[in-house]
This record gives C-alpha cells, sequence and structure tokens, in this order.
DNA sequence: GTTGAGCGTT
C-alpha cells in the first residue's frame, strides 16, 4: 500500500527507493513522508507490515523521483531521531521483485540480462532463505527468536543479530553501515559461547522449567542410587533364600528366577539341606 | 499492549 492511496507499488521506474531502518512500530507513512518530503519529491512511502497482524515490521521503504534528493534525504535524516527512536535511512538495496538496486534506483526488471547484475552482487543468498524462514516467526513475534534461537541453535543467523545489537547506537555519524568490519571479524572468531554469555549473563538455558528437569534428575538419582548402592539391596526383605548370589539387581532377581534358581540355587538349597541333615544327625 | 534485526505492497 502506498501512501498515495493506490493499490501495489506506484511506478517502480526511475524512482530511488531508500531504506528506512528502525522506525518505532507506530510510526506510519503518513509520519514520514512529510518528514522526507521537505528533501525532495517522494513518489511514494511504504511500510512493510506483518500480513495476519497487520502491524508494521519497523522499516519503511521511500521513494524519491530523484537521486540527489534522495542521497539528501539519507544525509540528512540518518540518525534523526523520529517518535522516540533514531532511525536510519540508507538506499535500498533490493527491490520489489527483488532485483537488485544500483545505489536506490531500481535496476532494470527484465529488459536486461540479469547475469550481470548478480555477478555484481556481493552477496546474493542471504535475503530469499532469511526471508522465509523468518517470516512465520518474525510476523508473530520478534522477540520470541531469542528464545527460539537457543532451542534451534541457529548460530550464524543468531550471531549477527547479537554481535549488531551489542553496540546499537553510540558512534554513529557519517557511516551507516557501520558494524560490517566488526561484523566480519567477529565472525572470524570461533566460540560462540565467548559472546553470547556477555548478553544473557548467567545460563538461559537453565531457566525455562526447571520443575521438569528437577523432578526427572531425582527419579534418575535414584534409580542410579538403587543400582549403586548394594546397602540398599541387604535392607530389602528378600522371600527367596536361594537368590544370595545375586545381590546387586533387583531386577535380575525379579526377571530370571527360573534360570538362576534351577541352576545355582536348587544346588544350593540342596547343598544347604543336606548340611543340615548332616549337622542334625 | 509488548518487540527491535532487517529489504518491499496490489
Amino acid at each position: 500500500m502506498s501512501h498515495f492511496g493506490r493499490s501495489g507499488p506506484p511506478d517502480i521506474r526511475d524512482t530511488y527507493s531508500l531504506l528506512v531502518l528502525n522506525i518505532t512500530f507506530r510510526t506510519t507513512a503518513d509520519d514520514l513522508y512529510p518528514l522526507f518530503d521537505k528533501y525532495g519529491k517522494v513518489v511514494d512511502v511504504f511500510i512493510p507490515r506483518d500480513r495476519r497482524t497487520g502491524e508494521s515490521r519497523g522499516f519503511a521503504f521511500v521513494r524519491y523521483k530523484y537521486a540527489d534528493e534522495a542521497q539528501k534525504a539519507v544525509d540528512k535524516l540518518d540518525g534523526r531521531v523520529v517518535d522516540g527512536r533514531e532511525i536510519m535511512v540508507q538506499f535500498a538495496k533490493y527491490g520489489p521483485n527483488a532485483e537488485k538496486i544500483q545505489k536506490g534506483r531500481i535496476a532494470e526488471t527484465s529488459s536486461k540480462p540479469r547475469g550481470r547484475s548478480r555477478s555484481r552482487s556481493p552477496r546474493p543468498r542471504h535475503r530469499d532463505e532469511h526471508r522465509d524462514r523468518d517470516y512465520r516467526r518474525r510476523s508473530r513475534s520478534r522477540s520470541r527468536e531469542r528464545y527460539d534461537r537457543d532451542k534451534y541453535r541457529e548460530r550464524d543467523r543468531d550471531y549477527r543479530r547479537r554481535s549488531r545489537s551489542h553496540s546499537v547506537s553510540p558512534d554513529r555519524h557519517k557511516d551507516r553501515r557501520r558494524g560490517r568490519d566488526d561484523k566480519e571479524r567477529r565472525t572470524r572468531s570461533r566460540s560462540v559461547d565467548s559472546a553470547s554469555p556477555v548478553r544473557h549473563g548467567s545460563s538461559p538455558r537453565r531457566s525455562p522449567s526447571p520443575q521438569r528437569r528437577s523432578s526427572r534428575d531425582e527419579q534418575n538419582d535414584e534409580q542410579n542410587s538403587r543400582e549403586q548402592s548394594p546397602a540398599q539391596k541387604d535392607v530389602s526383605p528378600r522371600d527367596r533364600p536361594v537368590d544370595s548370589r545375586s545381590p546387586s539387581h533387583k531386577s535380575d532377581a525379579d526377571e530370571e528366577p527360573l534360570i538362576t534358581g534351577s541352576s545355582g540355587g536348587l544346588a544350593m538349597t540342596s547343598v544347604l539341606s543336606c548340611l543340615d541333615k548332616v549337622a542334625k544327625s
């Protein structure tokens, strides 16, 4: 939806798209339009929204008619505080049809061979995969990704976000893609554990559902102790006098009484009875 | 009524 009431994208030819990041979820296109229109001819303002909830996804696209005006808007509005959050304005890198964009200008859609633009693009693979995978989760609730992350153990993706959110804003003056070098460098570092605890604190995995774990552990401990310690075995009374052979496992006594009884137990019993008879006589 | 890395509607 565009700001001008049209359905769908207006004319994407010869327009320069700016990506406005970090806007508030309450910020609407009406809020952004006057702000950006001060610096040039704004053709369209579009805020992608969640399909189900209809809420803003936190970023917007502002299309300018002229590149120089778009550049000016970037220079003037990048880092500007809008509705309590400082927005980031930069040239969009992708078009609506997943086409590459050259300096904010939408590249030729199908008139020219795409092979050239594709080979020129540095990282063509991230977008589609991310979008499909993240769309379900992100549309529902973005904050939940932190918790889902631990379950799914998606290290790479999470790593970028963590390192990115780690240094949020303080040293932003001209450079809007500031963390790229740091990102690469941090990604080089091997260990994930060294970076994540800084953010999380002690142990995020322990906290959820402690009761179930503790109960299970207790049961396991009980079984282990019962199996390991023969002392309890001595305490428990045995109906069979022949079972003195196997003091270790109660289960063994229950499971195989016939075999042990027939082979060793009977022999023992007979020997004992013989001894008794001899002793009595 | 919440959230916070990222690139797009009829």
